[in-house]
RNA sequence: GCGGGCGUGGUGUAGCCUGGUAUCACUCAAGCUUGCCAAGUUUGUGACCCGGGUUCAAAUCCCGGCGCCCGCACCA
């Protein structure tokens, strides 16, 4: 299915449409509608039972504004902000940082005057003064002088300056992994293709910390999950991942286990395996932040679609937010800890003998190293310090570290483009959605054949007996019954409950399944539990 | 942001050039009928992206905005 059919099926089925729509839409919005909902459900759901329970995720849901002094220690500030300049005849854009020798280094006001001597280097028009973007949306916060804030461009930041919280909830263990799903907001240029490239998104996230030299090995029913690897350099190549790690194509354990992992997950809700690579960046297209990604590609039919980003974060993020918050995100390295002996001030005995003195020595000695008999200068004279006025301590130390960290980063909307297209099958007149039970938005179509004889009475009694107990079903009279069928095919809806005559008689009903449409008839009880995921 | 194309019920479209408020199909709703795969039939709901201009009169012509598609650039 291409572009414009999943837009229409989207609209008239109600998983998606443009935000704000009477108002002409906003570029780079969307709003989900009642199967869209149900849908994205059925994903997260799954992808928490990957994350969550499958890898011990912890769980976070961060807040969305952030202050200015967070992203400038992310990095996003800086990052996020392109200087660019357009040439005035052929109107092409340049990054001006790009454009000027050594620009990248360079103020904005030094690249302007290097700009002044140059001109297009296609057509060599006249270039355009100096603009410049942010693609994070700014807020303020507060009345009257508010604080800058900013909306999360990724949700990674809400975890990285939650670790020394998170890293005490999890009773100071290492490796350790958190995981997050929510929206992010980027201030696109020019958001296109819908749901690939949009202003607002939704990330499922995880940040698994770990020590560099204690790094998780790949688990025993990941080591044999066979990939399709498309590296920066060489050729493309299908292996399990543990041969790739082992043969250095994978450069990390860690990163290893969870391409596998993304894989695991992305062929559960429903996409081909052969429709899926690896795709490793280069050096040049990684992020301010990144040693080394590789992005789990889709492809459709319009193109290699990005769906989740596996990088190697090393200890950038945590390691700047330790350094500009003040706050210790470091752990120790266990092993390490030893027993360390050093001299401190006996701040009693300093005060009996030099009285009001006693604070001056104190502030003399501040940034001295501590031992008995050391000298000081104090009013012109020297005096030494004689072991009565020190206190030996014991104390344990270890070494320590930023720890690093691996970030699988899916897009949900991405994926959910991505699902649908490619699950969409044809047949003749016949079309629907291919959805994995798992993944469809509701469990049952319930339908009675007809609505007299009391057939609509029982069908919803039955439905609601459905929906007490847990089960997504979705009640529809209206039409004949193919139509009925069609209509939850559309939506991908895995089994539709038809109630008959013979279900007032016997309590039985038929149940047909989507993609075969073989039916067969059970007892209510039998087909309640067929329908559980 | 730039260049090109485009914007008509829920969906897909005709009409636009040559101004006179709109075509067709599907969908949807109500009824009849049928009773296990989009059947038939009757009735019905529902649209000219927004704003301004020209004109007696604008879906139609002109300008601006917004949105969509393609290309350029951008894509952490």
């Amino acid at each position: 299915m291409d572009y414009q059919k999943v837009s229409s099926l989207a609209k008239r089925r109600g998983f998606f449409q443009p935000a704000s729509e009477p108002y002409g839409g906003l570029a780079g919005f969307f709003d989900y509608g009642p199967v869209g909902v149900k849908f994205r459900e059925k994903i997260l759901r799954l992808w928490k039972r990957h994350y969550v329970l499958g890898l011990g995720c912890l769980e976070l849901d961060g807040a969305l504004v952030g202050p200015e002094a967070l992203f400038k220690a992310s990095g996003h500030l800086s990052e996020f902000d392109d200087p660019l300049v357009e040439c005035e005849e052929c109107n092409k854009n340049y990054r001006a940082d790009q454009l000027v020798e050594g620009g990248d280094g360079m103020s904005r006001k030094e690249m302007g005057e290097a700009l002044k001597s140059m001109c297009c280097p296609s057509c060599e028009g006249s270039l355009s003064e100096l603009s410049a973007f942010n693609l994070m949306f700014a807020t303020e916060v507060g009345a009257g002088r508010g604080v800058k804030g900013y909306l999360r461009p990724e949700t990674a930041q809400s975890i990285f300056q939650c670790f020394p919280w998170l890293y005490r909830l999890n009773r100071n263990k290492m490796p350790l992994a958190v995981s997050q799903i929510g929206r992010s907001y980027r201030n696109e240029i020019s958001p296109r293709q819908g749901l690939l490239r949009m202003r607002e998104f939704t990330q499922m996230e995880v940040e698994h910390f770990f020590l560099s030299e204690n790094e998780p090995s790949i688990p025993s029913h990941l080591g044999g999950v066979s990939l399709v690897l498309v590296p920066n350099e060489g050729e493309s190549l299908e292996t399990n991942i543990e041969n790739a790690v082992k043969n250095d194509i994978v450069g990390s354990s860690l990163v290893g286990t969870h391409l596998a992992a993304a894989q695991a997950f992305l062929l559960s809700v429903g996409i081909p395996k052969e429709s899926l690579r690896w795709r490793q960046h280069r050096k040049d297209e990684m992020a301010h932040y990144s040693q080394d990604c590789w992005d789990g590609e889709i492809k459709t039919s319009i193109g290699w679609v990005e769906v989740v980003g596996v990088a190697h974060r090393g200890d950038y993020d945590l390691q700047s937010h330790g350094k500009s918050s003040g706050v210790e995100f470091r752990v120790p390295v266990p092993g390490t800890s030893k027993t360390v002996e050093k001299w401190v001030l006996n701040v009693g005995a300093l005060g009996k003998e030099f009285k009001s003195k006693a604070g001056d020595i104190q502030k003399i000695v501040t940034d001295m190293e501590l031992v008995p008999g050391m000298e000081i200068s104090l009013d012109g004279g020297v005096i030494s310090l004689g072991e009565e006025f020190f206190k030996k301590e014991i104390t344990q130390e270890s070494e320590m570290v930023y720890p690093c960290v691996v970030e699988p980063s899916f897009g949900l909307d991405r994926l959910f483009y991505s699902i649908l297209e490619t699950a969409w099958k044809e047949d003749g007149e016949r079309q629907w959605l291919s959805l994995p039970k798992m993944v469809s938005p509701y469990d049952v179509l319930v339908a009675p054949l007809m609505t007299k004889d009391g057939l609509a009475e029982r069908a919803k009694e039955i439905c609601n007996m459905l929906l007490e107990n847990g089960i997504d079903a979705f009640y529809d009279e209206s039409g004949s019954i193919g139509r009925r069928y069609a209509r939850a095919d559309e939506v991908g809806i895995f089994f539709s409950m038809t109630v008959d005559h013979q279900t007032l008689e016997d309590g039985t009903v038929t149940l047909r399944e989507r993609d075969s449409k073989n039916q067969s008839r059970v007892p209510i009880d039998d087909a309640l539990s067929k329908l559980g995921r």
